[in-house]
DNA sequence: GGTGTATAGTTCTATATAGAAGTATAAAAC
DNA sequence: GTTTTATACTTCTATATAGAACTATACACC
C-alpha cells in the first residue's frame, strides 16, 4: 500500500490522481495498457473505493482516461491525425474518412526561428530539424505543411529513411524517438496565398488560405512539434458548439 | 414527492437530470435562479443524496448548472458575447476586452433564403427578420453581421426602435421575446472579399474574410437566430486544445 | 457604527456496502 | 467442433452516513 503524496490540504482524490497521472506521465504506464481496478487501487492507496472511482473520473475528464464497462480502465490513445478531419472536408466518393499521402518535399537541420525556437521552449539560436510536407488527395494537393522539430530529442528521426515515412507521424515519433504526443494547442487563422504557395498548392496567388499552427506537447508538457498547415480555404469548415 | 419518471431501464441519476433539465426547458427555473438544494432534491424524488449529485454533476457538465460552493446550484446564465472574443482579436490599448459597437444597417422583414428557412427549421418561403449590422471598434469596421429571426416568434422585436439597440442582441431577444439563447453551432470557413464587403470592412477587394455562421438554439433545442459574420481574416485568431 | 460570534444552510469530501450490468475465459454439454 | 453454462472480474448504479469547508445572516458586544 503506498501512501498518497503531495500537500495534504489538498482532498485525497486529488493527490491519488495526482499519483496515478505520475505514472502516465513517467511512461510506467503507456497508452493502451490497462490499469489495475478501482478495487486494487482503492487498496493499493488506502481510500475509499468511491474515493478511487472519483480520482479515476478526473483523469476521464482529462482525456488521459478512458473506461469500459466490463473491461477495464485503459491509458487512453491520443490520436490527433482525425483531428484533421475536423477541419477539412476530405472525403471520398462515399464520404468515407481518408487519410491523405503525404510527399516529403525537404527534411534538414537548419537554425530554428525565433518563434519557433520560443514556443518548442528551446533557446533562441538552437538547431532542429525542419521538414516540409505537401499532403494530397488522388495527386491533389490540398495541405502544405511545415514541421520543426527539436534536437537533440528527435535525433533518432534523422536515421529514417524519408521514403519510409507515411502521411502519420506520430506513431513514429513514438516508435523512434520515444516521444508520445499527448495533447496539442491549435490557433487558426486565415490569409492569401503568396507565389510560393500559390505554386504548392496549384491555386491563384491571393486565394484565401486557412493556417493552422499546432504545437504538440507530451504528458508532461514538454513542447514536441511545432507546425504549421496552410491548405485553400474552399475545402476548409470548422464546426464548434458553444454553450 | 414527485416520482420518478421515464423509462425505468435508465439509471435513476439518469431520470432524475431529465427531470431537472424539464425544468429548464419549461422555464419554471430560468437563468440565474437558485434551484433547490441537492438534499431537498434527493428527498423530494426520493433517491439518496449521492444519487442527486450525480444528476447534478451531469447537468452541470451540460453547462445548465452552475455549483457554488457553500451558496448553492444556480440555473447558468448563458453568455455567448464574449465568445466572439475567443476568435477576434479586438483589444484596447491596455488589452482589456472591449465590445465593439453596432451600426445597424437595415431592418425588414422578407421571405427568407431556403437555407437559412432550413436551419431555423421553418418551412421553405417563410417570412423572417433581416437585419445587417456593422461592428466597430473606435469607429473602424471589424465585423460585418447578417442576421435572420423567425416570425412570428420575434414579432416584438419588430416593435423596438432601432436607436435602442445595443450591441448585445441576446439579452433583448430575452427581454422582448422571451427568447433564451442556450446554445449555438458555429462553423467557421475563409473567403475573398467581394465588392461590397470590402466597401463594407473598408479592405481591399479580394482580401481573406473570415466566416462564421452560427445558429443560436434555446433550451428546447428550437433554432432562434441564424447569424452570418465576416471580418478581415488578419484580427482573427481562433484556439483549441486537442486532446 | 463597527467587530466579532454563533448558527443554519449549502456544497464538497470521504467512507462503507450491496448488487446490477457488462466482458472474458474456462468448463461442460451437445 | 460448436454451443451453452458457469465463473470470475470489471465498471456502474444506488444507498446511507458523517463530517469538513464555505457562505450568508442574525445577534451580541464593544
Amino acid at each position: 500500500m503506498s501512501a498518497l503524496a503531495g500537500d495534504n490540504r489538498l482532498p485525497r482524490y486529488q493527490r491519488l490522481a495526482d499519483a496515478l497521472r505520475a505514472r502516465i506521465v513517467d511512461r510506467s504506464w503507456k497508452p493502451g495498457d490497462r490499469i489495475p481496478s478501482e478495487n486494487v487501487i482503492a487498496e493499493q492507496f488506502g481510500v475509499a473505493p468511491g474515493t478511487a472511482r472519483q480520482a479515476l473520473a478526473a483523469l476521464v475528464d482529462e482525456g488521459l482516461l478512458e473506461r469500459q464497462h466490463g473491461r477495464g480502465t485503459f491509458v487512453r490513445r491520443p490520436s490527433f491525425d482525425q483531428s484533421l478531419f475536423r477541419f477539412f472536408r476530405f472525403s471520398g466518393a462515399a464520404g468515407e474518412r481518408l487519410i491523405p499521402e503525404s510527399r516529403i518535399l525537404r527534411r534538414s537541420v537548419d537554425v530554428m526561428p525565433s518563434e519557433v525556437a520560443r514556443q518548442l521552449g528551446v533557446s533562441e539560436g538552437s538547431e532542429g530539424i525542419a521538414m516540409d510536407r505537401l499532403r494530397l488527395i488522388d495527386g491533389a494537393p490540398i495541405l502544405a505543411e511545415q514541421i520543426w522539430l527539436p534536437l537533440p530529442r528527435f535525433q533518432p528521426f534523422l536515421a529514417i529513411d524519408p521514403a519510409d515515412i507515411g502521411p502519420l507521424l506520430y506513431p513514429i515519433y513514438d516508435a523512434s524517438c520515444e516521444q508520445t504526443v499527448a495533447r496539442a494547442e491549435e490557433s487558426l487563422t486565415a490569409e492569401a496565398a503568396d507565389a510560393t504557395l500559390a505554386r504548392l498548392l496549384r491555386v491563384a496567388r491571393g486565394t484565401p488560405l486557412i493556417v493552422i499552427d499546432r504545437l504538440a506537447r507530451d504528458y508532461a508538457g514538454d513542447a514536441l512539434e511545432w507546425r504549421r498547415s496552410r491548405g485553400p480555404a474552399e475545402r476548409f469548415r470548422y464546426r464548434t458548439e458553444i454553450r
